[in-house]
DNA sequence: CTGAAAGCGCTTACAG
DNA sequence: CTGAAAGCGCTTACAG
C-alpha cells in the first residue's frame, strides 16, 4: 500500500508538503498541490490512519459500549449515536456487553488500549474498578441509559417516573389491584429505578407490592420467561405483569402461552420501551417510550463537547406511555392513530391524570 | 498516560527488555520479567495498540460493514461474528449502511484508512469501484449473506431455495393461486435471487408470477407497506404476500391494517428472515429461517483463515421454512412445539414434498 | 538474557 | 512556500 513518501517522490516534493495538502494546510503553492493531488490520485494513496492518530494523540474515534445489542433498544442507541458522531467527525466502535461485566470490562479496555477520544457506557453492573479507574484517570466519558451513581460522569437518560405513574393510573383505571413487576438488575440504575418508580406509583393508588410479586431478571428474554411463571404459580397471582424492558417482555409472553394464558383476559402486560413490533403482537403491547433516538444524539453531544474542552451537560428527557390492549383496555383512538410508516414508533400518549 | 519508557524506567529495564516481557517473549530473565511486572501494575500501564499496530503492520482488528443494524437479522449476524472474531483474538468495528451505497462506501473507506486486517461484507449494492478495488488489491474480504458476482472473494451465505419451494407448496396446499412478492434491491444478491426462487417454485406448479405481483422494496419497512398498498389497490389483489425480509413484512402488516384487513383470512403475508417476535405476532408468521449464528461464525472463519495464510472456503448453508399461521394453515402441531426460550428462533420444519 | 538502534507512517515546529 | 528533522510508542533483528 502505498504510503506518504511514494506520493512525495511521485510529486517531487518532500513529505511534509504532501502532509500539508492533505491536511488543507494554507501555505502550499498551487503547483505543489496540484501535484501533490495528482500523485495521490494515480497512486490510489489513502493516509494511514493508524500513523496519524500515533502522531496527533488522537483517533477521532469514540467508543459506545451497549448492554445488549439484540436489544432493539440499543440497537437504535447505536444508531442515532453513529449518526450524530459520524456529523461530528467521529466515527464508532461498538462493544456489546451481552448484560455480562466480564464481557464489558473487555470492551472497555480494548477500546482503551485504542485510544478512542471518548467512551459512551450504558453500564451493565454498579461499576468495575476499570470503569472507575477509567472514569477518574479523566478518560472523556458519557453516561447513557444507564449511569453509575457516585461518579464525575455526565449522564444522558431518560426518566420513566411520570409515565410509569400514567401507567399505573391506566391500569388501576382498568380495576387491576395486583399488579407485579419483572425487575432488571438491582446493581444497573434502570433496573433499580423503574421499580422505584412503580413502587411509589402504586403506593399513591394505596396498592402495596409485594416481594413476591418483584420478579428479579437481568433484561433478557429468558430471565422475563422464568419470573413470569413464578408469578403464574403464585397461589394468588398477578393480575399484570409490568416487564422492565421489552426482551423480558418477550419472554413473559413466551410464558403465559405456553400455559395456554390469554393477554389480557388472564393476565395484563405491559413494558418499559417500545418497539415497532409491539403494534403487531397479539395483543398489541401497551409500553413505555423513551426517546431513543435523541438520548443517543445528546449523549454525543456532551461526549463531543467533553473532548473538545467545552463544559459537557447531562441530559434527562422524558419517556411517555403508549396505550395499547395489552392491559384490557377496550381499542379506542389510541389503536388507529399510529404513524405505522414512521421511523421511531410514534404512538399516541396518554397521560391519565391520577 | 503512561508508556512504554515510563515502564521501563521504573523497573531498570530497556523498552526492549519491557516489551519482550509484555508478548511473552521466552528469553527475558525471571528477575527482570518480575520488575517488569511490578512496574506495569504500579503504573497501571496499558500498551498502545496504535503503537504497536503501526510497528507490527496488524491491527487484530475485522471490519463487519453490515446493510442495516435496525434489522435484527443482521443485528444477529453482527453478534456471532464479534463472539466468533473475539474467539480467534480479533476485535470487530462495524459499520452500518442502511442499505445506502455511499454509506457503506464510507465506512469501507474508513476501516481502510484504519488498516483493519480483514473485511466482511454484506453489500448493500451491486458492488461500487472502492468495493471491487478493495477486493482487487487484495485486502483480505469475506462476503456474507449478500454477494457482488465476478469478484474473487469467498462468499458465506444461505440457499434459501428448498425452503421457498416449500413455501410455495405450502401455500399452494392451502389453496393459494395468486402469490405476489415484495422483492430487496434488485443490485443485491438476495434482492433477486428471493425473486427468482420463488418464481421458479411458482412454475413447478404452473403459477404465473405478474410483474403487478412483483413490488419492489429496499429491504426495509417502509418500503414494504408502499408495495403492499399498491398490490392491495390492484384490481384482483394477490392473496398472498411474500415479503423478502422481515422489516418489509412489517410494513406489510402495517399497511394491511390501515386498511382493516385480516392476516389471514383477507390475505395472507410470509417473510423471509425468522425472528423471535414472529412467535407472537397476529398471527405468528411463517417464515424462512437462516442459519443466521452459523453464518456469522463461519464468515470469521473464512475471514481469518485468509488473513492468516490459509486457503479460505465459500460455505453455503440451507434456510429452512417455519410453517406458523400468517398463511391460513389451521394452528396444529407446530404450534405447540416451539422453544420459546432458546436464543435462536429454533421452530419447527415442515418441509411438505411438492 | 539484554540493550541500542532502526523504523513503521505520519505531523509539525523550525529554519530558510 | 518548502524541506530536514524530530518524535509519537511500540517491536525486533543485531550484537554482545
Amino acid at each position: 500500500m502505498a504510503s506518504i513518501k511514494d506520493v512525495a517522490a511521485a510529486a517531487g516534493v518532500s513529505v511534509a508538503t504532501v502532509s500539508r495538502v492533505l491536511n488543507d494546510h494554507p501555505s502550499v503553492s498551487d503547483d505543489a498541490r496540484a501535484r501533490v493531488l495528482a500523485a495521490v490520485q494515480e497512486l490510489g494513496y489513502r493516509p494511514n490512519a493508524v500513523a496519524r492518530s500515533l502522531r496527533t494523540d488522537q483517533t477521532r474515534t469514540l467508543g459506545l459500549v451497549i448492554s445488549d445489542v439484540l436489544n432493539p433498544y440499543f440497537t437504535e442507541l447505536a444508531r442515532s449515536v453513529e449518526e450524530e458522531a459520524r456529523a461530528h467527525g467521529y466515527s464508532v466502535i461498538i462493544g456489546n456487553a451481552d448484560e455480562r461485566p466480564e464481557l464489558q470490562d473487555h470492551h472497555v479496555r480494548t477500546l482503551l488500549d485504542r485510544r478512542i477520544d471518548g467512551l459512551l457506557v450504558s453500564p451493565t453492573d454498579g461499576g468495575s474498578p476499570l470503569m472507575l479507574d477509567a472514569a477518574r484517570a479523566g478518560t472523556p466519558m458519557v453516561f447513557v441509559d444507564r449511569w453509575i451513581p457516585g461518579v464525575d460522569v455526565p449522564v444522558v437518560r431518560s426518566d420513566g417516573r411520570a409515565a410509569v405513574r400514567d401507567l399505573v393510573a391506566h391500569l388501576h383505571g382498568l380495576g387491576h389491584r395486583r399488579l407485579a413487576i419483572i425487575a432488571g438488575p438491582a446493581a444497573t440504575t434502570t433496573g433499580s429505578e423503574r421499580v422505584e418508580a412503580f413502587r411509589e406509583a402504586m403506593a399513591e393508588y394505596g396498592l402495596p407490592l409485594p416481594d413476591a410479586y418483584i420478579g428479579q431478571g437481568d433484561f433478557q428474554a429468558e430471565s422475563g420467561r422464568r419470573a413470569t411463571e413464578r408469578f403464574l404459580d403464585l397461589a394468588e397471582p398477578p393480575e399484570v405483569v409490568f416487564a422492565a424492558d421489552n426482551l423480558m417482555a418477550l419472554g413473559a409472553l413466551d410464558a403465559i402461552r405456553a400455559r395456554g394464558l390469554r393477554v389480557p383476559e388472564d393476565i395484563a402486560l405491559a413494558a418499559f420501551d417500545d418497539i415497532r413490533w409491539f403494534v403487531h403482537t397479539d395483543p398489541p403491547i401497551t409500553a413505555v417510550a423513551q426517546p431513543t433516538g435523541e438520548l443517543g444524539r445528546a449523549a454525543v453531544r456532551a461526549l463531543v463537547d467533553r473532548i473538545e474542552g467545552r463544559p459537557p451537560q447531562s441530559v434527562t428527557l422524558p419517556a411517555r406511555l403508549v396505550v395499547r390492549r395489552s392491559c384490557g383496555e377496550p381499542a379506542s383512538q389510541e389503536q388507529t392513530s399510529q404513524e405505522p410508516t414512521s421511523q421511531e414508533p410514534s404512538p399516541v400518549t396518554n397521560r391519565s391524570q391520577s
